[in-house]
DNA sequence: GAGGGTGAATTC
DNA sequence: AATTCACCCTCG
C-alpha cells in the first residue's frame, strides 16, 4: 500500500486560509483518522503546532510531494463544540454528498469556517516611566508604529489585539520586537462564559401559563424523561390530531430538560412559525428562549450563536437550519410538523432536518421528539418498526368535535349540468354560512402560479425564453417568470400566428373570487396566494383582517390550512382534491392526504360544528376517501403497500442524480454517461431523461433515479460518482446528488 | 554595513 | 493568524 493523504482545513480563522491543506498521514495514524476528526498539525515555516480538521482521506497527493509534511498526532478529541460540528459536517458530506466546505456552510451559519475561542490582549508590562522613555527613544529612532503602540499603551495598560492591527497599522512584528524587550506581553484570555442559571425566574413565570397534563401527555413526557435520565434517550413519534395537546407536551420536556442543565431545539417549519407560538415559550421560557428565522440579517444569526455558545440561552426555535444552533449539551430536539416538506433542503447538502436531528441527537446523547397529525410515511415506518417509540394523541383537548366532510363527485356535478367551480353543496352551506354570519374558507389544492397567458386561435402559450415554464400575468402589462424573475410586455399579437386574439388565464384564487362574488353579490372576501402576498407584512395583515371577521370568505392556497387558528371558521371548502393527486411522483398521494386533512381540520375549532366540502374528480382514491374520513391508519396502510410495491421510500430507498450544463448536449451527454457507470456497477437504474422543468435561468436540467433497499449501497453509488467527477472533471456540467427527495425533478 | 522596523507574501 | 522575508530606514 502506497501513502496515505489528508485533507485538513486549520484551526485558524482567516480567509485566505478557508480551505483544505494536505499533509501525509503518518504509519502509527493509518486507519485511525476519519473525516471530522481534530488532529495536531505543523503549519507555516517555523512548523508550529495548531489544530486541524481532517475533511478527506485519499490516496493521491495533489501537492508537490516533497513540501508535505506529516500529521504530528491525533488532538484530544474534547467536547468541544466545534469538534461536533466537524463530525456533523463530515456526516453530512457522505451521507448526502457535495464538497466538505458546502457542508461546512451548512453546520457553521457565521461567516467564519472555525471560530476561534479566545480572545487576545497586549498588556504593557514595563511602567509608566519606562514607557516614557522607550517612547521618546521610538521617537528619536523614527519608529513611528513603535511609537504609536507605546502611546496607546501609555493611556491604556491593555488593548485588545485586532484594534493594534487594525486601527493603530501596527504589524505583529513589532509587538514582537517590544514583547522581546519585555516592554509589554500578549495574553490570552477564556472567553466569558456565562454561568448556566437554572430555575429561578422563568420558572415562577411559568406557574400562571401552566395546565396540568392529561393522563396520555404525562405518560409521554415520564416515559422520555426516565430514558434520559437513564443515559438512553430514543426516537418518539407524537402522533396527536390538531388540538390534542402536543405543543404542551414539548414544553414539559423542555422545561425538564433545562432543569437538568441541557439545551433544547424546537423546529418548526418557516410557515407554521406564528407569533402565538413564540409567545407561548417566551411565557414559560422568558429570557432564555431564542428564535431564528429567515429575516435575520447574517449578523443578528451569528449573534444568536454566540449567545447559544456562552450558555445564555437554553430554548432555540427555528426552520431546519435551528438544527446547527452550536449548543455545549443538547438533551432534547423537537421536530414539530414533522411530516412538512420544507425540512428537506433544496441545495448541497440536500439534507433531510428528520435524519439529521437524528445525528445531532446522537453526537450530543438527546432525545428526538416528533410530532405531526399526519406523520410521514418515513417516520410511521420507522415507529411501526420499532425503531422509534410511538405516542397516539387521540383527545382534542381544546373541545370541538371533529367536521362533518362531504365528498363531491366533480364528474357527477357536470352531467347534473353544474358548471360551476362550485358544486350545489358548496353552493348550498356557503350561503347557509353568509345567513347566519359564520366564516367560511376557500382551499385551491395547487401552488400559486397560474395565470398563463395563450392564444386563442393557435394555441401557443407565452413562454419564459431561458427557463422552460410559462411566463405569468402581472397585472401592469407585464409578463413575468417565477424562476428567473424575466420579465417582458404582454404581445399584442401572437407571437406564433400574428392573431390579436391572447388571452390571459386568471390565477386560480383570482377566478375563485370573481365566481365567488357573481353567485353572492356583497359577500366580504380576501385572497391570500403568491399575488396579494409579495410582502411579507400583507400575509400576517390579511390573515389578521380574517380573524377580526373583516371578511365572510378567506381564498388561498397551501398557506391558509397551515398553523393558522380561526375559531370562527365552520366551512371548508377544497375545490379541487385530486390537482395534487396528478402529480407524478410517488409523494403525491401522502401529499394530498395530508393537505386535504389538515384543510378539513380547519373547520370547527370554536364552539360550533364544522363541516367540510371536498371537491374531486377521483371520489374513489384512497387519498380523499381516508381524508374525508380523517383515519390516518388506514391511509397508510394502503400507501405503505403501494411503496412497498413500487420500491419507494421509505421501504426502499432511492437516489436522485441531477445534472445541470449550459449546453443541452453536454448535460445529456454526461447524464448517459454517469447513469451507464452506475448501471455498470449493477444498479438499478430509471432514466436518464430530462427534468419535469427542463431548463431554468438557461441552465438545462437532466436527472436519473438510482433505486436500493440498502441506503448504503446508494451511498456508495453516490461515491463513485463523486471519484469519477474529480478523476475526470466534466467542463461546463454541475452534479448535484439528492436521497429520497421530496420534489422530484 | 550592521541593526532593526515594516509591509507583503506565504502557509500543505 | 503568525510567521518569515525582502526591502527599507537610521546611525555611526
Amino acid at each position: 500500500m502506497g501513502e496515505q493523504y489528508a485533507d485538513i482545513i486549520v484551526d485558524i480563522a482567516h480567509e485566505k486560509l478557508d480551505k483544505t491543506f494536505q499533509y501525509r498521514v503518518p504509519e502509527s495514524l493509518r486507519g485511525r483518522l476519519e473525516p471530522g476528526m481534530c488532529v495536531q498539525i505543523p503549519f507555516g515555516n517555523g512548523n508550529r503546532l495548531i489544530k486541524g480538521y481532517v475533511m478527506e482521506l485519499g490516496e493521491k497527493c495533489k501537492f508537490d510531494p516533497a513540501r508535505t509534511k506529516e500529521i504530528a498526532g491525533i488532538a484530544g478529541r474534547d467536547t468541544d463544540v466545534t469538534d461536533k460540528m466537524m463530525e456533523l459536517a463530515a456526516w453530512m458530506r457522505k451521507n448526502y454528498g457535495g464538497t466538505m466546505i458546502q457542508a461546512l456552510k451548512t453546520v457553521l451559519p457565521a461567516k467564519r469556517s472555525v471560530k476561534k475561542l479566545e480572545r487576545r490582549f497586549v498588556e504593557a508590562l514595563a511602567d509608566r516611566e519606562e514607557l516614557t522613555s522607550l517612547l521618546g527613544e521610538s521617537m528619536r529612532k523614527k519608529q513611528p508604529a513603535k511609537a504609536r503602540l507605546l502611546a496607546a499603551l501609555l493611556e491604556q495598560k491593555t488593548i485588545p489585539y485586532e484594534w493594534i492591527t487594525s486601527k493603530l497599522n501596527v504589524s505583529a512584528a513589532t509587538v514582537n520586537s517590544l514583547a522581546k524587550a519585555e516592554a509589554l506581553r500578549v495574553v490570552s484570555t477564556e472567553r466569558f462564559r456565562n454561568p448556566v442559571k437554572c430555575g429561578g425566574e422563568a420558572d415562577r413565570r411559568a406557574g400562571d401559563d401552566r395546565k396540568a397534563l392529561s393522563r396520555d401527555q404525562q405518560k409521554i413526557v415520564d416515559e422520555v424523561m426516565r430514558d434520559l435520565d437513564r443515559g438512553t434517550p430514543g426516537t418518539y413519534l407524537i402522533h396527536g390530531i390538531t388540538g390534542s395537546g402536543k405543543t404542551e407536551v414539548y414544553m414539559e420536556l423542555i422545561a425538564g430538560v433545562v432543569a437538568r442543565g441541557r439545551q433544547a431545539i424546537v423546529l418548526i417549519p418557516e410557515i407554521a412559525l406564528t407569533y402565538q407560538t413564540l409567545l407561548r415559550f417566551y411565557r414559560r421560557f422568558g429570557e432564555r428562549v431564542s428564535v431564528l428565522n429567515s429575516a435575520l440579517s447574517p449578523g443578528e444569526k451569528y449573534d444568536q450563536c454566540e449567545r447559544a455558545k456562552a450558555g445564555e440561552i437554553d430554548v432555540i426555535i427555528g426552520p431546519r437550519s435551528a438544527l446547527f444552533t452550536p449548543f455545549p449539551n443538547i438533551g432534547l430536539i423537537v421536530m414539530d410538523e414533522e411530516h412538512e416538506g420544507s425540512y428537506k433542503s433544496e441545495s448541497t447538502p440536500k439534507y433531510h432536518a428528520r435524519e439529521t436531528a437524528l445525528k445531532v441527537a446522537e453526537l450530543h446523547g438527546a432525545g428526538v421528539v416528533l410530532g405531526s397529525a399526519t406523520p410521514s410515511l418515513e417516520a410511521y415506518y420507522r415507529a411501526k418498526k420499532g425503531e422509534y417509540r410511538l405516542f397516539t394523541l387521540k383527545e382534542r383537548l381544546t373541545g370541538g368535535v371533529l367536521p362533518t366532510v362531504y365528498t363531491v363527485d366533480l364528474r357527477e356535478e357536470l352531467k347534473r349540468g353544474n358548471r360551476s367551480i362550485f358544486s350545489e353543496k358548496l353552493q348550498e352551506l356557503l350561503a347557509d354560512r353568509l345567513e347566519r354570519g359564520q366564516q367560511s374558507m376557500l382551499f385551491l389544492n395547487r401552488r400559486g402560479y397560474a395565470g398563463f397567458v395563450s392564444c386563442r386561435a393557435c394555441g401557443a402559450v407565452m413562454k419564459c425564453p431561458h427557463c422552460d415554464v410559462s411566463l405569468s400575468e402581472h397585472g401592469n402589462g407585464l409578463l413575468m417568470c417565477h424562476y428567473c424573475g424575466h420579465s417582458e410586455p404582454r404581445p399584442k399579437l401572437c407571437p406564433q400566428c400574428g392573431s390579436k386574439y391572447i388571452l390571459g388565464f386568471k390565477a386560480g384564487t383570482q377566478q375563485i373570487e370573481e365566481k365567488l362574488k357573481e353567485l353572492f353579490p356583497g359577500v366580504r372576501a380576501l385572497r391570500m396566494d403568491g399575488d396579494t402576498t409579495r410582502t411579507k407584512d400583507s400575509y400576517g395583515k390579511i390573515l389578521a383582517a380574517f380573524a377580526n371577521e373583516e371578511a365572510d370568505v378567506l381564498i388561498g392556497t397551501q398557506m391558509i390550512v397551515k398553523g393558522h387558528d380561526f375559531p370562527k371558521v365552520t366551512l371548508v371548502g377544497i375545490l379541487a382534491a385530486d390537482l395534487s393527486l396528478s402529480a407524478a411522483d410517488y409523494r403525491a398521494g401522502e401529499r394530498t392526504f395530508q393537505l386535504l386533512t389538515q384543510a378539513v381540520g380547519r373547520a370547527g375549532r370554536g364552539t360550533e360544528p364544522g363541516e367540510a366540502v371536498i371537491q374531486t374528480y377521483q371520489p374513489q382514491h384512497y387519498a380523499v376517501v381516508q381524508a374525508a374520513r380523517q383515519d390516518y391508519e388506514d391511509f397508510y396502510q394502503e400507501e405503505i403497500l403501494y411503496r412497498e410495491l413500487g420500491g419507494y421510500p421509505p421501504a426502499s430507498h432511492l437516489l436522485a442524480v441531477q445534472i445541470f450544463a449550459k449546453e443541452e448536449s453536454a448535460g445529456d451527454a454526461l447524464a448517459r454517461r454517469l447513469a451507464d457507470i452506475v448501471r455498470g456497477d449493477g444498479a438499478a437504474v430509471l432514466g436518464p431523461a430530462a427534468a419535469s422543468i427542463g431548463k431554468i435561468n438557461d441552465v438545462y436540467r437532466f436527472v436519473f433515479y438510482v433505486k436500493n433497499d440498502d441506503r448504503k449501497k446508494l451511498i456508495q453509488y453516490k461515491d463513485r460518482l463523486e471519484e469519477t467527477l474529480e478523476e475526470a472533471p466534466f467542463a461546463g456540467a454541475q452534479v448535484q446528488f439528492d436521497f429520497d427527495p421530496v420534489n422530484c425533478m
